[in-house]
DNA sequence: CTCATTTTGTTTCCTTGTCAACAAAAATTA
DNA sequence: TAATTTTTGTTGACAAGGAAACAAAATGAG
């Protein structure tokens, strides 16, 4: 096994272990709510205008999946609604207060799952920490070109029917 | 944000996009295959005695939801079954040569994903990979105690029935 | 050996997300 | 301006995966 695959290997079973473990921790913290909703939570929170196309880009999710989760959101009175005067299309999301309170529980919680493993990462040297953002700057560009060239290859296919 | 959090934000951001772009070229390249069932491919060529149990735990699923991956390859005559004379429980699996064929349809597929990221790996210093492999490695070992930490909490619950 | 417990695989029901079709509004083009 | 195209959000049909209940086999305790 090559070096490139040794590294991308360990990377996959970090983040693995990650997810399913913090996922784990959340969902028996904040009962009733699923992951996902929580996410959703958390975007609407940290952001201006959120709508439903934002919260599909910034989740690689489809704007139907999120437009249920929204809804749920909506019935259980976490987020609301409300429009622009100049554009009668787009819908955006604010917490309420009790959405505001899953929030900070949810910030808690991260909080938490970091000073959980800080023990790690106050092994880690700052050139380290440089050395890693370096080369994860350099995937994350290099991956965005890729996904646009795949993007402008779909867009391009000439249309059978 | 702390130098942790934008370490781990990236590595996430890395993450979605390698898995969302290989994904993709991955259901292309072999249509009338999910990625899942791929997936369970590559693991059975790559194991011996391998079962639904053994899958389950690689890729953090459900048994039920193996079982039924399984049974679909089976069904396309993918992979066969077979069981130890000593075991009368467990069902082991293995490939079809049609199975092979999807397996090295795979690998060549890798292969390629591999080489589309070159690039990003050239720049890469042995000092870099020894680095980001201890802290991989102290990172993997660190979620693994506190995994084992939460089985154990939860298998010590009292049960109120 | 015998009985209880654990492991293994399957099935059913339910939830979640995708896909495709759609309607309304906005943006673009002629 | 008028007509076309794109964007935005929603819905229904469908597929994938999880939870739980189950049966059969293996393991363990006595």
């Amino acid at each position: 096994m090559s070096q490139q695959e040794k590294i991308m290997e360990e990377f996959r079973s970090v983040f693995n272990k990650l997810v399913w473990l913090n996922r784990g921790e959340m969902e028996e913290a904040l009962k009733g709510h699923k992951s996902s909703e929580v996410h959703c939570i958390e975007y609407i929170g940290k952001h201006v205008d959120p709508n439903v196309t934002r919260l599909a880009e910034a989740f690689y999710m489809t704007r139907g999946a999120i437009s249920k989760i929204t809804k749920k959101l909506l019935d259980k009175g976490l987020i609301e609604s409300y429009q622009s005067s100049e554009n009668k299309k787009e819908i955006y999301f604010r917490l309420t207060p009790e959405g505001r309170n899953v929030f900070e529980i949810h910030e808690n919680l991260h909080r938490s799952f970091r000073e959980r493993d800080d023990v790690v990462f106050e092994k880690v040297s700052a050139e380290q920490y440089a050395s890693m953002s370096r080369f994860l700057d350099a995937y994350n560009r290099h991956l965005d070109a890729e996904i646009d060239k795949q993007g402008i290859m779909l867009q391009d296919r000439p249309n059978p029917e």
